[in-house]
DNA sequence: CCCGTGATTCTCT
DNA sequence: GAGAATCACGGGC
């Protein structure tokens, strides 16, 4: 899997994040080590991936939003019956289900499933902008994807609350 | 667009 | 401890 799009969540001082309220049984691990996985399951259907990255401590993580497949794609089509080829990781519960993470697999140390680009990607490359589906710290732009990568996720705004009425 | 679906967490008792 | 609100989404129309 090539990653195409990430999120990046700080814990204690991120609004957004699952860490912000403290320690619980779903988040511990994100206050573990880093380079292991933290993996919750979210809309009674879908299980999303974050690895963590801060030291030991402090919580926090990258959550694994898109990618592209190009290794092991019979498998990841096996996976995700019924996807076209560039559906199979576009969104973080696709990249979940294309890679064969599930619930169980949260603490699992990926640190030798992470293999860095032998080349960095020119900075003018990546894009920035807010993170999808928040309404804490929604203006943060931390997420990052590859400009014109057709594996990026669409973005989708948070459903904002509903206000009172209001008059006007 | 719209809505299923269920774990988690918050807010009261 | 119970009930309600929230939610880092995907698939179908």
């Amino acid at each position: 899997m090539r990653l195409t799009e990430v999120e990046a969540y700080d814990g204690a001082d991120d609004p957004g994040s699952h860490a912000y309220r403290g320690r619980t049984e779903r988040n511990a691990v994100m206050f573990g080590p880093p380079a292991h996985l933290y993996a919750y399951f979210i809309y009674g259907m879908h299980t999303n991936v974050n690895v963590v990255c801060h030291l030991e401590g402090r919580a926090g993580g990258v959550l694994l939003r898109a990618g592209e497949v190009v290794d092991g794609l019979e498998l990841a089509r096996r996976r995700r019956p019924g996807s076209n080829d560039r559906d199979l990781a576009r969104g973080p519960g696709r990249l979940a289900n294309a890679l064969g993470f599930a619930l169980s697999d949260g603490g699992l140390d990926v640190v030798d499933l992470l293999v860095p680009r032998t080349r960095c990607l020119p900075s003018s490359t990546i894009s920035t902008g807010p993170r999808v589906g928040l309404r804490q710290a929604a203006e943060r732009p931390w997420r990052f994807w590859i400009t014109n990568e057709p594996t990026v996720s669409a973005y989708r705004p948070a459903k904002p609350k509903p206000e009172l009425a209001t008059l006007d």
